[in-house]
DNA sequence: TCCAGATAGTAGGAAGTCCAACTATTTGAC
DNA sequence: GTCAAATAGTTGGACTTCCTACTATCTGGA
């Protein structure tokens, strides 16, 4: 990038030295924020020969994981914490790749499924491996630093209420 | 959500189980996608009063610590490490919220200056203040796991390149 | 039985990001 | 001094994301 020094240390003296805080967080949100700049941009370029996005990878993932290879809609976006407007516009592009298709629900005429076809199934498992072989975008990390940095977001994730213990949990509690 | 389950480790799971690889590296992925996802919905609604987004503010920021509370386009693209049409785009909105304005630059007519407003200088400190009350959108963590996570993504985007250790780092070696 | 309210998905619009291609200007090698 | 190459920004297009409606369908209580 041609900078000789970190941007966000930079920033970090800045923030201080005009007395609006320490600093910290302002350092740790725009961090996070870089580090899914970085990590997006190197995923995308892995799987730019397969002519998919890592959103789009994940709805195939999702769907190769799937019970008959298919989920709703609204299933898909509560799974990928994405908005149901997201989900149509990936389905969109994925369909007209012929990657997935849309079914109709068997009972629930107001549910969409969608499932995998037989390309889209062939070509998931090779997507997983190029990404595989890439490293995920986070090389250059420990597996002590992944697992911390997986563990911290993890905090995060579960105070801003990702997801909810279920029964199984709570009643333990 | 309504999820009773956590999706990343469900995730994680499943690609164990079809041999896909640990997901070591998937989940540190996924998770710094969720966190920017998270951490970013709630810094824009911290900004929304001031009809502002983080991207923008951090125009207007990198602006308030400049001498002359002016930058070069270019400058600005290099420390927030986006691209050129990005700094034109978040530049445009700036320039007709009047907080910003571009400037001749007085001896390269290719550069073109971006300096704040009076508006823009009042308002960046507002913003700040803002910001630091909600925490910056990673409360929730403690102070130490808000280093650990600022400290592992260091060594992310000194692996990829972020910045170069400049001369005078270069002349201990 | 029937209708209000919940649920599922889509359309249109805004924002930010990137890329490729383009114009304008400056720089540097010859 | 000239001209090719580098540099600075913008335009137009693609993509993902979200939000606010809006339609269609199902569900449950009166």
């Amino acid at each position: 990038m041609g900078l000789d020094f970190d941007p966000i240390e930079e920033a970090r003296t800045n923030w201080k030295h005009h007395g609006w805080g320490d600093g910290q967080a302002m350092v740790a949100a725009t961090s996070i924020t870089r580090a899914h700049q970085i990590v997006l941009a190197r995923i995308n370029a892995a799987l730019a020969p397969f002519d998919l996005t890592f959103s789009r990878f994940e709805v195939l993932a999702l769907l190769y994981f799937a019970r008959e290879n298919s989920l709703p809609m609204g299933k898909i976006g509560a799974r990928l914490q994405v908005h149901p407007t997201s989900v149509t516009s990936l389905v969109n592009r994925l369909v007209s790749d012929a990657l997935v298709e849309r079914v109709d629900h068997p009972t629930d005429r107001r549910t969409t499924l969608v499932a995998l076809t037989a390309r889209g199934e062939k070509l998931a498992p090779q997507c997983a491996a190029a990404l595989e072989e890439t490293g995920f975008g986070v090389e250059g990390l420990s597996d002590r630093d992944l697992d911390a940095l997986a563990a911290t977001i993890t905090s995060l994730r579960e105070a801003s209420g990702d997801w909810q213990a279920g029964d199984a949990v709570r009643r333990l509690l």
